[in-house]
DNA sequence: CTGTTAGCGCGTTCAT
DNA sequence: ATGAACGCGCTAACAG
């Protein structure tokens, strides 16, 4: 009989709408969200229903997390929501996410360590259901324990965890097949006839650059070659780090006839700098080969052959992992690549020397 | 005493963090979270954040929420996370959305009108404090009047909206200056001395689609000339529409001397049917001019020349519209946009026939 | 099948 | 400055 003394908006509540269609709260949720107590009948249930939608009711998911301490949200870490890369996982995601009725909390750490740290604790304050870990890769032994340190935290509250590749901690894991991807590149060069590559990596702290970089390299023993570190430059996993790190791997080696790009950011930033910086001709001079096949890939002059990425899949396995039972061991799935082979790579014109 | 029945998980709560200091769970609440009643003595205060540090207290969001009615939660609906022109977008929004400690929700709706009504009652269950509608952009009349109607639902239950973007919706809004922009495209290519242009359009149910064509027929109409309907092409606004749309118009136009798309996607889409499907060279013989200066414009063959929009600029003040105060009149803001001009346009060749 | 009732974890008056 | 107690909206036993 009192009259709520909330002066705003709260909004309907299921009480109204019991009360609105003559039964307990209690039956009214049983229609209106399932679960508790089984079934219902069906004139309670249709005036139950007819109730709700007179009063256009809005279940209140903070009410139904509190009372089911649960809640149906799972957050995403990312670096950066406008790399393609992140853009092609969060896809997968978000399809994935739908179709279980979850929603998804997006993370953005702009590739800083605490962030990442700050957003895992804001998830848990949220009580996602779950965290997606698809940032973070630094290896830095004082960040990872944190890490594994606040998603233990996590864990040990009953949610769930999953990382898009390896970042170093207990947990399910899901990654594209990056050695295999990187011995695919180098192997298409090696068989094109370049002997003289060089490499384009990211910053070593980077598990992702890691394992590129150890797949480059086994590739090239098994064929009885090595990698010569003057023939590898690191720099920022973006196009200006490409551009720079081709600009300075050609002033020590202006013999190379090859360009392999750990990514194909860099990839992009090594063609603008062999034809705006060093004036060499792509494929005639030198070729290049990117990673990741990102949608532009085919639109960089000339069309990049790159490693392409099941990014998307990547994305929808990681929820999946996370929907199922926890699970007594970790899993890590290796999802696999394919070389695409466009118009940046060509055979290796003479013998250099 | 009574030791709690929840077999599993549920995590530290603010009694046993009062408990363990030896205070109410009322002062706990008032050091751990502010607000509530003011200060609290030096000694208590020391007390409480020994004990959360001791036990890890992680906060309940949905308690909070339910107890304040009120969430830290915004919702981002967009069409396409994968999508750079959303990336941007919501890079913005994520920057703002932690500078005042807000989570935010992500919503994709692949472009699908009913998908994006879902996600707006979805947002109003999780009580979501504010909607940005940064996806949407359908005319259908019908569409726009139930999307109304959920908005109008939202901010009744004291829920903010704010639109990036016009959709036709009674909100606060943010955009590009599409008009201006089209038309400093346009000029650009009329400078050049180009009179027989073709516009590559995307679906004329978005509004994005709409202004910009208005701005390039308002450029036309200022010049004298106007926008035949014959140099006008339709179709997805994507890469392959664009692609498509190229192929369509110089079938029919065969003199055209340049090309506006009305976004870079479509833009390099025309660039790939020009030098694949039509053998026309860039910029000597055809001009192109795109829309958006995504990232990838500049590595497009040829550079594209474009319209930069600030879109990350576009997200943060969105966010920040939802941050003031509600304001009794609806606020629009238009953005300023300027043309970036690369290698993709040249002067007209000879004054055609 | 349906209703009653005790919490879920926390914010917030209202006393003290 | 501090504590007691009620209520936020809903779920989940438990009775009937």
């Amino acid at each position: 009989m009192a009259i709520s003394r909330r002066s705003a908006s709260t909004g309907v509540t299921l009480q109204q709408v019991a009360d609105h269609a003559g039964v307990s709260i209690a039956t009214a949720s049983r229609v209106l969200h399932g679960s508790s107590g089984r079934s219902v009948g069906a004139e309670l249930r249709r005036r139950v229903e007819e109730a709700a939608a007179a009063l256009a009711y809005v279940s209140n998911a903070p009410a139904q997390a509190l009372a089911r301490s649960r809640t149906s949200v799972v957050g995403l870490i990312v670096h950066d929501v406008a790399d393609p890369y992140f853009g092609a996982i969060a896809t997968g995601v978000m399809r994935t996410a739908r179709a279980h009725d979850l929603m998804v909390m997006l993370a953005a750490t702009f590739r800083d360590p605490r962030l990442e740290l700050e957003y895992l604790v804001r998830l848990r304050t949220q009580r996602a259901r779950a965290v997606l870990l698809a940032g973070s890769g630094f290896t830095d032994p004082a960040f990872v324990g944190e890490l594994g340190h606040h998603l233990a935290g996590f864990t040990a509250d009953g949610g769930r965890v999953a990382c898009v590749g390896d970042h170093g901690v207990e947990a399910d894991t899901v990654t594209p097949d990056n050695r295999r991807g990187a011995a695919l590149a180098l192997a298409h060069l090696w068989e094109l006839g370049h002997r003289r590559i060089g490499v384009l990596a990211g910053p070593d702290e980077l598990v992702t650059v890691r394992e590129r970089l150890a797949g480059v390299r086994e590739a090239l023993r098994e064929r009885g070659g090595r990698l010569d570190p003057a023939d590898l430059a690191a720099a920022d996993f973006t196009r200006a780090g490409g551009r720079q790190a081709a600009g300075e791997l050609f002033r020590r080696r202006p013999d190379l006839t090859a360009l392999l790009a750990l990514n194909d950011g860099m990839a992009a930033g090594a063609l603008a700098a062999l034809r705006e910086d060093l004036g060499r001709a792509v494929p005639a001079e030198v070729s290049v080969v990117g990673f990741g096949d990102l949608p532009y890939a085919q639109d960089l002059h000339p069309a990049l052959t790159t490693v392409r990425l099941p990014l998307e899949r990547t994305g929808e396995r990681a929820m999946e992992l996370i929907l199922d039972a926890p699970g007594a061991v970790r899993r890590t799935e290796s999802l696999p690549v394919e070389l695409v082979v466009r118009t940046s790579t060509a055979p290796a014109a003479a013998p250099t020397r």
